[in-house]
RNA sequence: GGGCCCGUAGCUCAGCUCGGUAGAGCAGGCGGCUCUUAACCGCAAGGUCAGGGGUUCGAAUCCCCUCGGGCCCGCCA
């Protein structure tokens, strides 16, 4: 790569050329131009083989895609956000000296302006018939090859700016993706829920399990933790009387990158006082079954979308967790079992969790073995063991349990959701409890924390979902990185 | 952290099993063609075979190490 190859030399001296002959090749604007859908549209009342009579001008501008000679006439494919559109190059209409220059000068991968008029070719494809073309930026490295694209995913995501750029299907996904986010938003606003932002950086990261990113701050000069979770300043805002909040932003752990992991994530959460999670249930439902709609009219040309999307429509299958594990793995009076006991089965389960690991984790993977890869389709999970969780409330009829639910996609957990603890001195308690059984100053007691909550935190449920994961659900993405701009790579040997 | 697999021209790939000194398509160059759309036809050009080391008369090919990536497992919500 040191070297530049003998493509990029032939197209730094179309540059040289350009700026020899007094014309720029990076211009600054291109006012005025219109997308080619307009073009395609007023194509759409024209038979095949027919200029526009009206002779109505049309200035567009794009990547140019695909150029096909045929000696006096040319055929150039301009690719904008709208689609392509067919370029016509005829000598009659840019007469020898420029239609000759125009293809020595032009490569796949230019972004080029075009002034002209409608037309259909014979063929029937829609075209813009060239009057003038303007260079808007030479492109210097060539673009991936015209039919595969770019294939290798590190390439794709190192330089997700050219498979974006050789892949239409690529744009439209993350267009979905904008799109889809902006539905949700949509979803939580209409039900009256306030978006809030709350602090990336703070000196204690909580509300989960999991090891923090830790950076300095030159104004305290102590050390920072990024965010693990929003739970906890959301549950502060709704003491603070804001009723219904709800976050979506990026979230940090750190953790490796696989399938359904990455070390910063967008995260979802939202809390809603004077409800529990029964409403909440009900409120996600109702998410899944606006988002299950709009997914394949975002995406109609890809089966996989109109496939996977499809799960997320109501009626939903709801799971015991207790009463679905035992019966899977042959267990039984499981919420009587000591910790020891649930080891030695998670043991028998083939888990190597080490042993100091709480109930809970002997007790998740004892669920992720027998039931998980049970779970064909969107399922709500209830009622947990209450040592599953140190914020959820207790159940209020069934004993040692939680009212927690969790949504389940087959392969990987979508959302986590509780009747949140409201008491602060059981909060505490139960904060002190997981310290105690894990030892592991990773769950940091948080004091503020409990300190709110004696202030009075309304009766309230809370949500939390990566929204990545459903992305890959709704899209039917196997993996992660594929519904995500820029995943975290290496760096790149030198 | 463990296992398996991959890295060859700007891009997509073949060659590796069984060692003999690198091949195609696209893109680019030159020439031809007035309706193509993965356009087509002809000619010429394009390579630190990820990097380093080893075995060998000879390594893209076999062995070892390093880097990057993929999949699975582990850890982690």
């Amino acid at each position: 790569m040191a070297d530049e190859s003998a493509l990029e030399r032939e197209r730094r001296s179309k540059v040289a050329r350009w700026r020899a002959e007094g014309r720029e090749p990076y211009p600054y604007s291109f006012p005025g131009r219109v997308g080619t859908d307009a073009v395609r549209a007023a194509c759409a009342a024209l038979p095949p083989g027919q200029d526009d009579p009206a002779h109505t001008p049309f200035r567009v501008a794009g990547r140019l895609r695909a150029i096909r000679q045929h000696g006096r006439t040319a055929f150039a494919d301009l690719e904008d956000r709208a689609g392509e559109l067919q370029l016509l190059l005829r000598v009659d209409e840019l007469g020898e000296t420029a239609y000759r220059g125009w293809l020595s000068d032009l490569d796949p991968g230019d972004l080029v302006g075009a002034d002209g008029t409608a037309a259909v070719s014979r063929r029937g494809e829609p075209s813009l018939v060239v009057r003038t073309l303007t260079l808007l930026a030479k492109a210097i490295r060539p673009p991936p090859e015209k039919f595969h694209g770019l294939t290798d995913v590190e390439e794709r995501i190192r330089r997700r700016y050219v498979d974006l750029l050789s892949s239409p299907e690529s744009r439209a996904l993350f267009g979905a993706r904008t799109a889809l986010l902006g539905e949700v938003r949509r979803y939580f606003d209409e039900a009256g829920f306030l978006e809030v932002e709350t602090a990336v950086l703070g000196s204690v990261a909580g509300g989960a399990a999991a090891a923090p990113f830790v950076t300095r701050s030159n104004y305290t000069g102590s050390n920072l933790q990024l965010r693990i979770a929003t739970e906890l300043p959301l549950k502060r805002l709704i003491v603070g009387g804001l009723e219904k909040v709800y976050e979506i932003g990026k979230t940090f752990r750190n953790e490796d990158l696989d399938s359904t992991h990455s070390p910063e994530f967008t995260e979802l959460e939202a809390y809603w006082a004077y409800a529990d999670y029964h409403d909440m249930r009900r409120l996600l439902e109702g998410l899944f079954d606006r988002l299950s709609r709009r997914a394949p009219e975002l995406l109609p040309d890809d089966p996989a979308v109109a496939k996977a999307s499809a799960l997320f429509r109501p009626p939903f299958p709801t799971m015991d967790f207790v009463e679905e594990l035992e019966r899977r793995s042959g267990i039984t009076d499981l919420l009587s079992k000591s910790r020891e006991e649930l080891r030695a089965l998670a043991r028998a389960a083939g888990s190597t969790v080490p042993e100091n690991s709480s109930s809970g984790t002997f007790l998740d993977k004892l669920f992720e073995h027998y039931v998980e890869p049970a779970i064909d389709r969107v399922t709500f999970v209830v009622d947990h063991p209450i040592a599953t969780t140190p914020l959820a409330r207790r159940h209020r009829s069934k004993a040692g349990r939680v009212e927690r639910f969790e949504v389940f996609a087959p392969g990987f957990e979508l959302a986590n959701a509780y009747t949140e603890l409201t008491d602060p001195d059981e909060q505490e308690k139960r904060f002190r409890e997981q310290l105690g059984e894990r030892g592991d100053d990773r769950y940091a007691f948080d004091e503020d924390f409990v300190e709110a909550l004696q202030y009075g935190l309304p009766p309230t449920t809370g949500v939390g979902f990566g929204v990545d994961r459903l992305l890959m659900g709704l899209l039917g993405k196997p993996s992660i990185k594929e519904v995500i701009l820029f995943p975290l790579v290496r760096p790149r040997s030198a």
